[in-house]
DNA sequence: GAAATTAATATGTCCGCACATATTCACCGC
DNA sequence: GCGGTGAATATGTGCGGACATATTAATTTC
């Protein structure tokens, strides 16, 4: 029971705690709006508010009649933070870099293709650029990119602005995928990053579309970045 | 300008359409609700709904007396999917299991005690479990979990439940912080997730803490999870 | 008894109003 | 000028009511 009269935030806490403390376990049934509301001492309003936002991140699932019950698996979904190199970077009171390694128009190679689920064998521009922090090297990045679903993107100076930065600006996605493993460093990589060929560096690899207006989805870009051995993303749970 | 009365989602919508397409760039000052909500032929709430969810999301940012403007760098917060084991393994079709290779009450090394902000050297129980996917190695895990922030953790049976769904179910957390980075496998790991020395291994590491009433943060757990190479974390943008 | 219709019900959406709260800005006295 | 004071203002929160919509349950009809 609760003495106080809730604000909607108060409520969607006091709902959030009695699911994970069980009282409420997964599956359950969840009171009604009104008799929540009376309880709470607030509104009707108050209380779907506080349930439609728990429903928005899968924690309750709701039908009209029916009434609200708790999700199966009710759902942490722990936020990464930013993303973004130079952010993350300056984030850290560091001063941020890159450097353009390398620039090609090519048919795109079958991984990529496979990546950005390409029917035909489009040519994309490829890009190799190595992010500094401090001088130091911060991210060996290989980018791939659709002048399709970027326009523009070939007559773009990426020795001046990032890939990365460039893209945000002109070509926006809509959706997009981001996956992070662990790899060796091959020779390449373990050169530029400046670590033993071998050594453990975390990848973290994105791909984003467009949803054009009534067509099909358009690949804007695939992008893998090899930190150095020690880095480490961060997330909030 | 719109033609339609607009829902209050259909207003986000439309607000997301002229930042993304630099209608209003970073920086500007968005309208104030009540010319957005003339404009959209709707009122004041639903404006002021909309404009709110956009800036939970890190999108604009609002201040009172002041109004809305677009974030200098909108941000987007990738959301990892399902970091729970269980559910990652069983989401994939697989058979879960585990094993409990070890179990210790013994004060808490240094190392852990900076992770939990510790200040006293407490006891803390240590597990280590090995976690399997179809009888394969998942994840090796070596958990620490403090009893002041988990009462009844002593007496649980860690055989038939694992730490993590013990934990989620007695003791859940209301904070936490993620961590994730690559480790070069050395030698117990290696031979426990059937990996060769030295191959990159995904860590993933967890540290909770319980909130408590109106006294400090009590911090529940740390955990690190090292997976086999070649596993790799998913995420939406 | 099966199918179609109708009623009941819980959530979804929205409005208009009111008041709270934080911040800015103009004004005032010194 | 300079600091303090108070009004103006945009957002934050909340209520109560109304109607829409989807779904289930009950009822009627064949």
């Amino acid at each position: 029971m609760v003495e106080r009269r809730l604000s909607w935030r108060e409520a969607r806490a006091e709902i959030l705690r009695r699911i994970r403390t069980g009282i409420w376990p997964p599956g359950a049934q969840i009171p009604y709006e009104e008799d929540l509301a009376e309880e709470f001492g607030c509104g009707r309003g108050l209380v779907n508010r506080a349930l439609q936002e728990l429903a928005a991140e899968g924690v309750v699932e709701r039908k009209r009649k029916g009434g609200t019950r708790v999700a199966d698996h009710p759902v942490r979904r722990p936020k990464l933070e930013i993303p973004i190199l130079r952010q993350e970077v300056e984030a850290r009171g560091g001063v941020y870099g890159h450097l353009l390694l390398a620039r090609a128009l090519a048919p795109a190679p079958l991984e990529i293709r496979g990546r950005l689920k390409l029917s035909e064998a489009a040519e994309l521009l490829h890009l190799r650029t190595l992010h500094l922090a401090d001088g130091a090297p911060y991210a060996y990045e290989a980018r791939w990119i659709s002048p399709a679903g970027a326009p523009g993107v070939l007559e773009a100076d990426f020795t001046k602005i990032s890939a990365n930065e460039w893209l945000l600006r002109h070509a926006p996605y809509d959706f997009g995928e981001m996956s992070i493993g662990a790899e060796a460093a091959e020779a390449e990589a373990a050169a530029i990053l400046k670590a033993a060929p071998g050594a453990p560096l975390l990848s973290v690899e994105r791909t984003t579309w467009r949803r054009g207006e009534e067509e099909e989805p358009a690949p804007i870009t695939f992008a893998r970045q090899l930190h150095p051995p020690g880095h480490r993303l961060k997330a909030e749970l």
